[in-house]
DNA sequence: GTCTATATAACGATAGAC
DNA sequence: GTCTATCGTTATATAGAC
């Protein structure tokens, strides 16, 4: 393994870190090269200045995200199953990375120029696939009148809201970091059970 | 009305905008200075410095949205009704300021200190009259099994998420802003039907 | 109270030796 | 490739005239 994978490897992983901690603004340079060990110059020799760095962290944040997501909303499953496979994904992604969700969605609204480019580049929007099946289960009377949209919305917003508002939950709830965990786990059980005997007639 | 209240008052309108849209980092003095039309000596002037005039933003901010949602929690109404307000309410101070939760969610995991001091000192937790609510309503069998956490955190992320995740939302699902306030509209709805004939045996 | 001018510090970025 | 030293800019904050 050359040296300069190695360095690279080490900066990017600390800029991850540190740009996930404090956001685009929040994050400093220095910081960034004292979490990988390195100096600050390094990190201009590998990544040409701080926009391109976060550029970086960015991408491969949302590649951890989205295409999972969609994949499962594309696929060739019942709409139950979907459902409780995103809402696995998203609860096992979080315990590996408890603070990518909150960086990607608040970064997203921050610089909505920034990410429009490559975003539109990688399929990211709701698959026909999905949207039929949500129509026809409607049609056929098998659940309440519901759009796509909608559908997806709220499993999503289930899942995710807990994982980006953790302070004020483990405030108002007076959790300790373990029993967020568990309230979190919890959750991967509740959230199918509500949407779907919400749902279904 | 003395000059010095209206002054102060721009400074605080102003920078309520500048910090709702650019976070604390983000915002800059000079631009909360030009956003009030005064000099930027003014800001330190009134607040001390930026920490000041952000911790003001920032309580202000909070007490728009806990108090009232708590209040609704504790109240002597029947669980749908309690529910119906809380979703109404959220939608209703959205429409008026659509950055503010956004804003204070994010504010809140960055500066888990700066917030812990004042808030624990206005009655921010879950009221025993709404947890022993849906408790009653389990042990009735008028609702499956579910505890008083998850029923909030479940009414909580329907309402928000979409709010704080705008500019994904209106990715994924392509809407325009128009578009985007009515799919919003929808859910005033949708969300009390989904939470309870999702629970209700 | 409000302004101009300036101090002071921090940050991103670069030059240049090795 | 990696370091030290430093440049240029921008940010918060203050001093002092009016």
């Amino acid at each position: 393994m050359p040296i300069e994978k190695e360095t690279e490897q080490k900066i990017f992983e600390a800029a991850q870190k540190i740009f996930q901690k404090s956001g685009f603004e929040g994050a400093r340079m220095q910081e960034i090269a004292d979490e990988a060990g390195i100096n600050k110059s390094m990190l201009h020799y590998y990544y040409r200045n701080k926009d391109t760095l976060f550029m970086t962290v960015f991408q491969s944040s949302v590649k951890k995200i989205m295409p999972q997501l969609f994949g499962t909303l594309a696929s060739d499953i019942p709409l139950r199953e979907k459902v409780e496979q995103i809402v696995e994904f998203y609860h096992d992604m979080f315990l590996k990375n408890p603070q990518l969700p909150a960086f990607v969605i608040y970064e997203m609204n921050q610089h909505p120029q920034r990410f429009k480019d490559f975003i539109g580049s990688m399929g990211v929007q709701l698959p026909e696939v999905f949207i039929d099946q949500v129509e026809d289960a409607v049609d056929s009377g098998k659940l309440r009148s519901i759009t796509g949209d909608q559908f997806f919305m709220n499993v999503v917003s289930m899942c995710m809201m807990p994982m980006i508002a953790r302070n004020m939950v483990q405030t108002v709830l007076q959790l300790t970091d373990d029993e967020y965990i568990d309230f979190l786990n919890e959750r991967r059980k509740i959230i199918p059970s509500v949407i779907f005997n919400g749902l279904i007639i």
